[in-house]
DNA sequence: CAGTATCCTGGTGGATACTG
DNA sequence: CAGTATCCACCAGGATACTG
């Protein structure tokens, strides 16, 4: 990856009007930019498996759609894996997949980012 | 940063209604996560001062709305710089600041990774 | 050239109720 | 327990026109 390979590429459709974007961090956040997904992940990271209506007490503020549709999609790009337990009543349990932790580096470094702007800020504000 | 410190807590205030975020995956999100953000910053990476309206014809799709408050916002979080001359017609230049600067290895990270799920994702479809 | 000012649309995310 | 099914509000983002 040189510097010139580096910089977003969109490949423009003009018949449709639509434009798909070949940049791999449009990508990226495309698969974790919504509003749950990564509270959901955080959750999962340090455990081995967890429970639908242990997930849902843990994220605080999310609804039933929400970690559905969210768990759903995580599922899809197979970040996250789904186990059922036919048990009465129901037993279901998240866990993370190995491409689900392969985003934890990644992650570690938007935090530091991230950690180091709010420090900046705070500065600037005091 | 030790793993416990490391995921993402909110901060809860009860008597507005409002979580405040002090998760700083979070908060870099807030600052590069809108849709213009990152397709500008790409444009200036490699440059060293770029003209209003040369951001504009780069930024395929960017109207002078989204591209003067992006560039505001990012202007207000410290990652570019406005340089004004005073001539007619006028000339402005933006550019990266040091602190803008700081986010390329982390973009490579969101980068690499984004390559590695875009191959995956290909690979499940064929 | 480098922006502002208005007005408007669509779609993410939320509220609420219901169920195998 | 672990979800679906409907309906809805809000606001990020866009279209269009105008200007120092």
């Amino acid at each position: 990856m040189d510097e010139k390979e580096f910089f977003c590429r969109r490949s423009e459709q003009p018949d449709d009007g639509v434009y798909v974007s070949t940049c791999p961090v449009t990508y990226a956040l495309g698969i974790i930019g919504q509003k749950w997904k990564l509270p959901i992940l955080w959750h999962l990271f340090p455990r081995e498996a967890t429970r639908y209506n242990e997930l849902k007490r843990s994220v605080r503020g999310i609804t039933n759609m929400m970690l559905t549709k969210s768990l759903h999609e995580l599922e899809e790009h197979g970040l996250v894996e789904r186990r059922q337990y036919e048990t009465v009543p129901p037993r279901v349990e998240y866990s993370l997949t190995p491409r689900g932790r392969s985003l934890f580096p990644t992650l570690k470094e938007l935090y530091r980012w991230g950690e180091e702007q709010m420090r900046l800020d705070e500065l600037r504000k005091a």
